[in-house]
DNA sequence: GTGACAGGTGAATCACAAC
DNA sequence: GGTTGTGATTCACCTGTCA
């Protein structure tokens, strides 16, 4: 069950969803405390224009009013101050979590270090479906970063090794994180059917970092609870939560979601499970990686045609230039062609399929 | 062919490993010069004491709160004077990349975002083959960071997107690059047989990045050369060099290291353009021309529009006059309309994209 | 029930040449 | 330097509808 409570009680308010300022609030709470903080503040995106996809339609921007801030000094001083605070509430064995993007990240980054906190990893949410980027200007903006503090140098933290390395299939467990972002029936939607929330974070995340950094029984606190994705997945796994939010709005999304949430929930848990894919190789990466070199040449399997391989991983053969498989299949004046299969290269006089190379790179990915 | 010559000279020194602390060097070079800064800085931060202010009095180790306080001074000023010396060599449209790990990234990051760069993405080196973290004490460390600034917000900054895209099979190409790092014979060894340098950056994480954000003959700035893998990847793809390294050591693997890079063909290294790039073509000339007759009907792609041709090149629809962008736009009430691939002619009872007719033109410019 | 297909969407610092 | 007009640009999902 959960409550809002005014601001400023003294006691551990457990389970609750406070309202108002998150530095208010914080002072107002008993100092070491905490077992687990996750924060995921503004980024201060600083958006300026519309933006539209290639079919027209428009991207719903995150234009809200908590995002703004005037100047990364004014950011800096924000950041500054809540960091304080949470550090005071953590347990000296305590750890904080906070994500965000290249807006924000390298700001909060340094101000953890300038408050103290001791840097364990920074570890990268690599999203399996992001936005691309619409006008061809930029990379996709695929990750996330998270920093995992500890806070002090030498603290003795809590990191549930076995356990993490359970969830991913015996292999330690790695820095860079593999989860799709919140879509479907996870993201909550409000009265008119739009999202409740502008940037909701998947269960499967705070399942990965409460399991890895807590034991049941610790509390987690969340300063930026939005519509409680940390104290739904606290409550889950037996971890207690509290949460700290401004926007009565949020809050009540969040009072109401979590209601709903039952303990050990054995779905979640499947939900972290990775699913593993043959991995995609790019014939580029063949010649980023010096296993073809620019101007070498390929062959046909039936040894009818040759191309020339260039620095951007295409070929350019007689009045062709294009992909592996657009080549052959032009070449061979068929609709598809198969390019991995098609062409072959050249090594102390053997030809060798090119595939090879492929499967090369597919046995380094397993490890 | 490279050359080792003092620092501080006036004049270009175009495939040069230059002697000397990068700040002199840098400061020694001529203004707005330099296409693209890849650097590599010292991580540092756990070599406490091994540290100097930019005065060269060394950092006193007075207890561990203090000690790491001092670095992170020194270091920020280390990294405020370089970034600003690298920042006056750039063009208007040149751009940075610095590469880092989690001890100095987040100073590098604020510290670029002080200079008044302008950060484009952050990208994520995810390593295929990552040392894994013995003790299980932390996650695997398994990527490095990389960002990518601009000299200026709203500067014009290469970026090969239709190239990059080539390499990744057709894909956009995203912000987490998956690459092994530098081992087997790529990984250049002393004369006892240890490795020449401590952090060899593989070549193939260069080939992305100056084929992505340069073109042939750009010059490119290595203010912490090494063991010379920029140099040599730029080479190897036609662009010119620069690498500022104060450990003669070093220079002299990379000297002959480099010395032994062979350019790859000039046509190898043209690459996919993007489509801004092909001549541009007056609608108009489709009627001047006769492809297109006066008073000749077109169809929307999605059949649900028609305009008619006029003789000066422009469109008459439903209470529209305008380009074929602008009664498009205004057609399908959308901000704005690619004319060239919206509307579609008839022949024969066949429905034709008048974006054909362009490239036929486009066809006989080439010839 | 099932598959095909159309439609929607996600923390985004997202154009540029000609006049 | 400001204004105007051309025309370039998307990936991996999810949902709901209809055959």
């Amino acid at each position: 069950m959960t409550n809002t409570i005014e601001k400023g009680a003294a006691a551990l308010p457990l389970n609750t969803i406070i309202g108002g300022d998150c530095i208010d609030v914080m002072n107002g709470l008993p100092a070491n405390s905490v077992d687990l903080i996750f924060a995921d503040p503004p980024y201060n995106l600083q958006l300026k224009g519309q933006l539209h996809r290639p079919d027209n339609s428009k991207v719903d921007a995150v234009d809200d009013h908590w995002d703004q801030f005037s100047s990364f000094v004014a950011y800096d001083q924000f950041t500054k101050e809540w960091l304080k605070a949470a550090r005071r509430l953590l347990k000296p064995n305590g750890s904080i979590w906070v994500i965000g993007s290249y807006h924000n990240i390298f700001r909060v980054g340094s101000a953890l270090q300038d408050a103290g906190y001791w840097i364990l990893n920074d570890v990268v949410w690599r999203k399996s479906n992001p936005m691309p980027n619409f006008r061809g200007k930029r990379f996709t903006n695929a990750h996330e970063t998270m920093i995992w503090a500890s806070k002090n140098e030498g603290a003795k933290y809590t990191f549930n090794y076995e356990a993490l390395k359970a969830l991913n299939e015996g292999i330690q467990m790695r820095s860079d994180w593999v989860l799709p972002i919140c879509t479907g029936h996870e993201r909550l939607k409000d009265a008119n059917g739009d999202k409740a929330h502008p940037t909701q974070k998947p269960e499967s995340l705070l399942h990965r970092i409460l399991i890895g950094a807590t034991n049941p029984g610790d509390v987690v606190l969340d300063p930026f609870f939005g519509t409680g994705t940390t104290g739904a997945v606290a409550k889950m796994l037996g971890r207690e939560f509290i949460g700290i939010e401004r926007e009565s709005a949020y809050r009540e999304v969040a009072e109401k979601r979590i209601e709903n949430v039952r303990k050990f929930d054995r779905d979640a848990l499947q939900v972290t499970a990775s699913k593993r894919a043959e991995p995609r190789v790019p014939f580029g990466q063949l010649v980023e990686r010096g296993m073809l070199r620019p101007g070498e040449e390929l062959y046909s399997m039936n040894q009818r045609h040759k191309a020339k391989v260039r620095a951007d991983g295409t070929l350019v053969g007689d009045n062709v230039k294009g992909s592996i498989h657009q080549v052959g299949a032009h070449l061979e004046n068929a609709p598809s062609c198969n390019g991995w299969t098609y062409w072959c290269f050249k090594r102390e006089g053997k030809t060798i399929p090119i595939d090879v190379l492929r499967q090369q790179i597919r046995a380094e990915l397993q490890n």
